[in-house]
DNA sequence: CTGAAAGCGCTTACAG
DNA sequence: CTGAAAGCGCTTACAG
């Protein structure tokens, strides 16, 4: 059994409101009461019980974090920067990596709020602003890359829509034509963000669009395998390809080294995301850095600001500005094109494929 | 305001005792009288408060997760095995980013007490046993990759030194004799266990230990290039390496490839970890492969049966058996030695270096 | 400056 | 089967 303010207060001879006063250095007390309370506290290793303060002062200082998978390198680090002003502003954080589980995003959300969790960042989300909304209900909530018209919800978010436009942009400049674009997930606003940056690029250049040059992808690695090998099985000569995220170019570089071609010699290959690992593999990626810590932290202070005012807090539009990174996986277009020879492009585990 | 017990007793036109029983579905009640509760209860979107109900109850189905960077890619599976089982059991999770840094992890450890969380998960904690006890005083905890005499923890681990073993008894089957080990950050129970089994497989084979073998190094890509790099220029002329774990190996990757010999021809290299882009990276990384979000799921279920078990459970030591995984890094030994001229090796950024 | 009392939102013996 | 009451561990007016 915990010792309780009860135990403090006999030790110290004095009552538990005075003990509570004490401890927290809130209303008038006498010097010497103040002292032994403290010591008394002290001898007994008394830990307050959150649980009963929180009761009454209707506010738990914890956040909840919601994610669809942690395992993508992109949250960890927007978790980073949560905590790190979650824990400078004496608030914790709850996790729940559910958010791509819609029976468990479900579930967790109505514990995250029986736990009575002060507000939420939604990092990611699939849900549809109104189910959001209908969970969320009455809590202050940030979404982070989720443009949304949710009344109730802060947004946070990098400038999607100028990364791509800049990563395509540095394409252009090195003389391509032809630049396919390996999509993000369906559904998801980031996705669009990049897409459309991407065309703009394009427009603003005269570059008409094809088609055939942009294929649905993902945001993992074996996305941008399937999606490049797609991509070049379908012989559009494509020199250049601009990939939905770091991880997805990864996949696109291990696609195009399969089919015999090489990075940036015969094409080129730009990412999103600027992971740590971008400057470490052969060739070094091109990419495009978003300051991701930041981008959590900034989610955690919009957040508790919230929290903090009185009353409804005017809603918070933040976008992050993004830059462009030139390594080695971008090069100036080849002069000849050369197309691989797509019916029997080795697949990674060493058969033979056919698209 | 959210809707309270009392609320819903008003609604239904009985007490907030038997609301609660309805809702709990304990002891007996009419079945009239529970549907009429349960549909006011709907009805009025009521949500019980955990909060109250713990603090009767002396739990909180909350445990605690402390990592020392969740950017490094082993703890989010870690804590995705965790979630997967803390959910399932209905236990949320409270995620503490803090080990690496004794300010903060005092601080959070003491706020995740008066939290009450029922229970501690400590993973990769550089932290000294006694102090682990001193601070978790009571809570069941468990930890994941730290061998202690902790009398209060149970541990789950992989099987470091026997993952070391394959490694380096992989490359002496290839023909190296003269191995390197980059070792992991100083003070760690892993880097042990992983150092152990390295020499263990040198002693096994009769290849004598040279101290200029092993060089210090860390988790890190950046500790890995250096560490590669402090050892080229050593001359050893060492044909293979055996990295910490997958970054230090990706690391090592590019300072080999700095030093212009190439891998696995002049060097080969082998990583601990099996993340997900091993086999994405070209060369595709040799390594040994942890099942991560298994520990981390077994770490919580032996947390969450120490909490369900009446009274001091018995502590468990559990190890996972890890498995090598053999891709291109990592070839036969070359004839003949390949020397880099080291007082010039250039820097990844281009400049010249001396070692 | 300090204490007795009420109350936060629940659960659970104890009566009836 | 149901309700009144006590109590979980605190904080905070309200008296004095």
């Amino acid at each position: 059994m915990r010792t309780t303010i009860h135990e403090v207060a006999r030790a110290a001879g004095v009552s538990i409101a005075t003990v509570s006063r004490a401890l927290n250095g809130t209303g008038r007390i006498a010097k010497a009461t103040r002292s032994r309370v403290l010591r008394a506290a002290q001898d007994l290793g008394y830990q307050p019980n959150d649980l009963a303060r929180s009761l009454l002062a209707k506010s738990t200082q914890t956040i909840a974090v919601i994610v669809p998978d942690i395992t993508n390198p992109f949250f960890p680090e927007l978790i980073k920067g949560i905590e790190q002003v979650a824990c400078a502003r004496g608030h914790l954080v709850l996790l729940s990596d559910s958010a791509d589980d819609q029976i468990r995003l479900w579930q967790d959300l109505a514990a995250l709020r029986r736990k009575q969790v002060d507000g939420i960042i939604f990092a990611g989300a699939r849900l549809s602003p109104d189910r959001i909304a209908a969970v969320t209900a009455g809590l202050p909530v940030v979404t982070v890359d989720r443009e949304t018209q949710l009344a109730t919800a802060s947004v946070v978010q990098s400038d999607h829509r100028a990364g791509a436009r800049l990563a395509t942009e540095h394409l252009i400049s090195l003389g391509h034509h032809r630049i396919a674009h390996l999509a993000g997930p369906d559904g998801l606003t980031v996705t669009a963000a990049r897409l459309a940056g991407y065309r703009q690029a394009l427009a603003a250049a005269g570059i008409p669009e094809e088609d055939d040059l942009v294929v649905p992808g993902g945001f993992l690695e074996e996305d941008g395998f399937r999606a490049a090998r797609e991509l070049l099985a379908r012989g559009t000569g494509c020199t250049a390809v601009f990939a939905a995220n770091d991880l997805s170019a990864i996949g696109a570089l291990a696609a195009v080294e399969e089919a015999g071609l090489r990075v940036p010699a015969d094409i080129s290959v730009i990412g999103f995301d600027d992971i740590h690992l971008a400057g470490y593999i052969r060739p070094r990626l091109s990419t495009v850095r978003q300051d991701v810590v930041r981008l959590g932290a900034r989610a955690a202070e919009v957040l508790i600001d919230h929290l903090l005012a009185e009353g409804p807090s005017r809603l918070v539009q933040e976008t992050i500005a993004v830059d462009l990174v030139v390594r080695e996986s971008t090069g100036p277009a080849p002069r000849m094109v050369r197309i691989p020879a797509p019916p029997t492009a080795v697949t990674p585990e060493g058969g033979a494929a056919r698209a």
